[in-house]
DNA sequence: GTCTATAGTTCGATAGAC
DNA sequence: GTCTATCGAACTATAGAC
């Protein structure tokens, strides 16, 4: 049996998939293991416990949507509303690819947010998209509106996710972003 | 040591409120034997299964919620507007005192509403949840146009009460319920 | 109150790179 | 030979079930 060559950042990645698809109470050790292809043990080596592994996966989704985003909102060759756009764009890609899962929103719903270590990863995430929503809407609204506009598409958009999961079927997810895109 | 006389629908009704609070998979059968006061073993005369305690506890919510919503949707001696204003206060009511969680959102970000015994609950309740609210808008939209705003509003409701679980503060639920009942 | 399974976790050993 | 990354097995607690 040869050793599979892992890193922290690798256990990560693969982890948030996992926790995405089966939520975090669902998911024990030895499934992370088995899709990681290592044994359970090893996860002790990078990490402390199973929360610091949520902890790594949730940092990572963060940086990983957060950052391409910025990125799209703040390049100034675009219009406002072609930025938005592309924005969506990579939220529902995102989002999309995974059975429509967030483990964001997971952890929070179970209580996970309660515990500092998971609140500064969640808390950050939803406010720098709220604020990015809110920089896009300026070509329409006020800035002082904007921020509300943008707080209700994000309420919005992810519970039109929940919605998605609970009907099965994406449309409700689709739906919030044709909204937020239409600025209704 | 005293037996308390019990019901199924005590049970149901008093495991509702530890799920609301604590999530599933974080609720032991001790812990809701304890809320209870009765002997782990009594949930097995009443349930066959952890699973259909839960299920039990959603019917419960579901029926206690909706069935007064209803009643004050289709109540005539009263305007569109004020009907729709006092069903908002009661989904307040109904969310605030409970610390702002919602076991029936719980289950589906918990995958449990891959059971057909869950999402029998849970669909039927978010859709006549729309349903209601888009009855309501009938004095400012259309049929067609009122059932996607309704959406919306909905949307936006359990993405606010998400956004307050998250930052600890209930304004964000409290907005949302603001821009429902103005129609923004 | 007891049984059984499984969860999270720990420990000791070792394979391989430098 | 040391040091890091990995493994296999074992331990402990607790869950659901009856």
């Amino acid at each position: 049996m040869p050793k599979l060559k892992t890193s922290r950042e690798e256990l990560a990645q693969k982890s948030l998939t996992i926790f995405k698809l089966r939520g975090y109470y669902n998911t024990s050790i030895a499934d992370l293991a088995e899709a990681c292809q290592v044994q359970k043990a090893h996860f002790y080596y990078y990490f402390a416990n199973k929360e610091e592994i949520l902890q790594a996966a949730l940092q990572y989704a963060s940086d990983h949507l957060l950052q391409p985003l910025a990125q799209t909102a703040y390049d100034t060759s675009q219009t406002y509303s072609e930025r938005l756009r592309y924005v969506l764009d990579q939220l529902r890609q995102f989002y999309t690819d995974t059975r429509l899962g967030c483990i964001m929103t997971d952890a929070v719903t179970q209580g996970l947010n309660q515990l500092p270590t998971i609140s500064s990863i969640t808390q950050p995430f939803f406010s720098r998209l709220v604020d990015i929503i809110a920089y896009l809407y300026q070509d329409r609204y006020s800035p002082r509106y904007a921020v509300g506009k943008a707080e209700q598409a994000v309420q919005d958009m992810y519970g039109g996710l929940l919605f998605s999961q609970i009907f099965n079927d994406n449309q409700y997810f689709m739906r919030a972003l044709e909204r937020i895109a239409k600025k209704l």
